[in-house]
DNA sequence: CTGAAAGCGCTTACAG
DNA sequence: CTGAAAGCGCTTACAG
């Protein structure tokens, strides 16, 4: 392996002029320039990254952790991430938690110890104040939640309008009693669309009923258990809003396999526009979320940080959702 | 941020001292080493990992390069990838190349910048010379994959195997004329595959009719187009063999839809056995592949090489896969 | 058991 | 336009 010395030496000029080269400093003579890239072609020379970041005091690594790839929805924003990063000169450590708290602090200490410039938290659950805590000393973007009252740079959808809309298109449907399943995670984009289905059925006249809504582990028993248990206790329910395509994919297998017992018919309406909702038979309804963008922007907003751009002046950045009314 | 150097002068000894406690050398003793790391405490201090691995001469971390994410199949593998990664020591890039040749470079390129220190290629098409050119040079194990005549340990299933399997079952239920549906890429799995049908056909005294083969990329307007071009030279069809899971279901959304023109009922198989084959409708009878474990055995085995030990006795590990026979 | 010194492979302020 | 020297923050062979 060639370093600069070697490089220096053949090219007879000093490790400064090749740096140099390297950097495309346009102080270099033309023809030292062209006998320094000479020899660095002639040895097939590729500088040491881990040396020169060291030096730079920048790792040129961001990461981006996520809950899981199991859901394409992730995968999606994972996609547009790589897209994002591919041109930029840095490179993205993807990392999941797999709903596991301990994980996090893995990806974070990439931060503590240099081997990460900056993080995207994507549908992260950690608590506020250790958020705060973390976005005072390295740079952070959210993907999916954000704060109103923490100073953090994020990018999601209008969430509660997305709420709103769903409700709006089962109410539009007749329906005046709809459940809302959602999994086991508290958070702002919950909160945010919860309140946009209140706010819906509230115009509608329809008083808000906790009975129809249930959380469930991301797993297909736990599904079928929680459907059922507010189809129990509400005999009458005739539409379903579920928190993502996952969710409802399990929903739709229930009902064909007959494990779950709803009184009749039931619209159903999910949310994140993954392939998945396209390719169930019946075909799903949908609340399509921009995936791929939401991880490219995501990238897009921490390099601008991290190169000390001026930044936009909005904290949080919404982009567009898409009610995709389909066959369920 | 705090270094050895400040950690050194509070606790009153040289940065070497502390530099041993950071690294558990015994010989350390005990009353300097309890300063030592109550100063490390009080600071804080985290090692800058950095300099550590400019020192050491590696970067603890692997790339793993994958075809998309998008396949649910390939996100299953990289779960197993981060599971065996994470109490490691070691970080993993996961790249995609999105079918994109020009994207594998950069991957390659973190291995000649000293950015990584090993390579798993999974599913990747690269060129036999060009692969066996880099695991001169690098560390490599392949995914999915496999060279007889190449020195690179590789992870994968029996694809001939299991390409006998999914036919024999077709066989089984007396389908004589059997298709084959698979993706634009040649590859030396789908090569396996395809003798192991070819194999079974065989040994059921049917002839190999090349007018039952067919490539499609992996798009639903592909999908369709090339089933039915099948389907119109050979009326009889009564069963499928897809390439994977996301293939299939583009065929049922197909036959579905009326968009496939299909001669009667016909029996699909595909490969992978992710979660689509579960959640779709009819369920997808499917040779299962251990996504995870592909992954996880990949990370191991290069671990295992980067680490010294001793390899494995075999270059080509085998991972069982599983006939699920469901209702297609 | 511990320290002084060298070095991993770069970059850059300074001097000329 | 270019070079000598210092330094990024670690680790380790050597000496004591």
């Amino acid at each position: 392996m060639s370093s600069v010395k070697e490089v220096a030496k053949r090219a007879g000029v000093s490790s400064a002029t090749v740096s140099r080269v390297l950097n495309k400093d346009p102080a270099v003579k033309p023809e030292t320039r062209n006998k320094v890239l000479q020899i660095i072609r002639e040895l097939n020379y590729k500088p040491n990254l881990m040396a020169k970041n060291l030096r730079k005091q920048s790792s040129k690594t961001i990461v981006m952790v996520l809950p899981t790839m199991a859901n394409p929805f992730f995968a999606g924003i994972a996609r547009g991430a790589q897209a994002a990063i591919s041109q930029s000169g840095y490179n993205v450590i993807i990392g999941t938690t797999e709903f596991d708290k301990l994980q996090l602090s893995t990806y974070v200490n990439l931060l503590n110890t240099n081997l990460a410039d900056g993080l995207i938290l994507v549908s992260s659950n950690m608590p506020k104040e250790a958020l705060r805590q973390l976005a005072k000393q390295h740079p952070v973007v959210l993907c999916n939640e954000y704060y109103d009252d923490l100073d953090i740079q994020s990018v999601s959808i209008n969430n509660r309008q997305a709420g709103y809309d769903a409700t709006c298109e089962l109410l539009g449907r007749g329906y005046r009693s709809i459940g809302y399943i959602t999994g086991t995670r508290e958070s702002s984009s919950l909160l945010g669309r919860m309140s946009g289905y209140r706010e819906a059925l509230q115009e509608a006249g329809i008083a808000f009923n906790a009975n129809l809504v249930a959380k469930a582990k991301s797993n297909y028993e736990q599904v079928i258990e929680v459907v059922n248990s507010i189809a129990d206790k509400e005999k009458s329910i005739e539409g379903i809003i579920a928190n993502s395509d996952m969710l409802a994919s399990y929903i739709l297998k229930g009902i064909k396999e007959g494990e779950i017992r709803l009184p009749g018919h039931v619209g159903l309406i999910s949310f994140d526009g993954t392939f998945l909702s396209e390719v169930m038979n019946p075909a799903l309804s949908t609340v399509a979320q921009p995936m791929y963008d939401l991880g490219f922007s995501s990238v897009g907003l921490l390099l601008q940080k991290l190169r000390n751009k001026p930044e936009t002046a909005d904290k949080r950045l919404f982009l567009p959702h898409r009610l995709i009314v389909r066959e369920t």
